[in-house]
DNA sequence: ATTGATGTACCAGAACTATCGAACAATGGG
DNA sequence: CCCATTGTTCGATAGTTCTGGTACATCAAT
């Protein structure tokens, strides 16, 4: 079972959100889970190496964009919508509302339900 | 006269602009900058070295964030709030509401939390 | 023309970022 | 136990960013 380090909610600060949503492969990313479902690397990742993703989602969660929770040998990302809410309410919809009119959706991520 | 290259408005992209706000520093020139008023690099300054502040306002200007007039010896600085209102509508409002929130004044006071 | 004020250009160094491949760890299924 | 799946860690590389110093350009005023 892995740990991944995530901050307070009240840790997250402005600045390291906005730094992690301004390269187009981590705002896709957002883009791709702003449904609120969880989703695994794999299916995130498109065409791009596994420890590229590994490096964008974990820049995504230390700056307090996600949350990862480990399940067997997968681990399922989610964005933290209702902390997020609180924390700079309205923003993240706001944001991902922009991305998603312009175009950044994940790379490769189809919506398979 | 000095000439600097300002995007057009439509050319202007999100990741360019949220990045360009993920320094606390440049937040905290454009909270100096909210009120739409003109400022030089100077009076935004604080205890920067110039040159520092050159580059600051240089990412900010390449985003598409601000605007630089130049008039005898000194550059104005204003935000280009219209034109990004009209590009993404409540967006810096929005983003510079945290940012005074959380205490990204100009410069030189700077208390985050 | 000289001086002072303001800001830019260019350089350098340190730190950081994005990307990938290879090796590794953890897990679950035969 | 062996193996495939999934993702992390590590190392490398190339490029970018932040900071400041020095030199330079522009303009105003004397």
């Amino acid at each position: 079972m892995r740990h991944y380090f995530h901050p307070e909610i009240e840790d997250v600060c402005l600045p390291d959100v906005l730094f992690a949503l301004s390269d187009a492969t981590r705002l896709g990313i957002a883009v791709a889970l702003a449904d609120g479902k969880e989703r695994t690397a794999g299916e995130l990742g498109g065409s791009l190496a596994k420890s590229t993703m590994t490096h964008h989602l974990k820049v995504l969660r230390e700056a307090g964009a996600l949350r990862v929770r480990s399940e067997g040998t997968r681990c399922y990302n989610s964005l933290r919508l209702e902390e997020l809410q609180e924390r700079f309410p309205g923003l993240l919809d706001h944001l991902l509302g922009f991305a998603v009119k312009c175009g950044y959706t994940s790379a490769d991520a189809r919506s398979r339900d």
